[in-house]
DNA sequence: GAGATATATCGGCTTTTCTCGATATATCTA
DNA sequence: TAGATATATCGAGAAAAGCCGATATATCTC
């Protein structure tokens, strides 16, 4: 992924809050502690966090996924998104290094 | 400065390109030996090496100060610019930390 | 298969960003 | 002071991003 994509994606409030959602999903989404974290959070728990449309949020999570900031899983009709730790490591290093 | 200032200030090419050329200012601006880096490179050679207009390259240099991935010193009729170092390594930890 | 639910995609309107040319300001030099 | 040079700021048109409602797709349940 291009450097600057990345930045794109960091670069909205929201795709930042729901960043740091996810990274204590306990926390932030007490709502679906039912079905466990392993896979993530599902996208209507998040928008609803959020208080944006579902189609904003959808789009937002796309744009982290496209950026590698996160991963999904489908699950029946559900899609869980949970981060990526690795891409935020070599984010940072690249930061410290590169940029 | 607001992290997502910070962000959109990476999320331009040209700008990223500038940071990246500051970064080695020897290499990248052999045209400015003579007055050796201290205090950074003028703006107009790095608007030579942008291929961007003055006004556009101007303004981003004052977008990478205002998110304070940038200082500047203005010596007589040139304004210097030169990265602040401790900028980055900053960012390098929040991504580690909090993001 | 029909309806319900969850998510993704599409079309469009609004706001922001990109980038330019023109102009203003500051400094230097003659 | 006049002109030259360097940088900053302004105004505007084009492109991209933000965000919505409507619709499409996929899965579940009956």
């Amino acid at each position: 992924m291009e450097q600057v994509e990345i930045f794109k994606a960091l670069s909205n409030k929201t795709r930042l809050n729901i960043l740091a959602w996810l990274k204590e999903p306990e926390d932030s989404f007490p709502g679906q502690k039912e079905f466990g974290f392993e896979h993530g959070v599902c996208v209507g728990q998040i928008q609803q966090k959020a208080g944006l449309t579902q189609s904003t949020v959808s789009e937002y999570l796309t744009t982290l996924q496209r950026a590698g900031l996160v991963k999904s899983t489908r699950l029946g009709q559900w899609t869980y998104y949970r981060r990526n730790e690795e891409a935020f490591a070599a984010l940072s290093q690249l930061i410290q290094s590169e940029l």
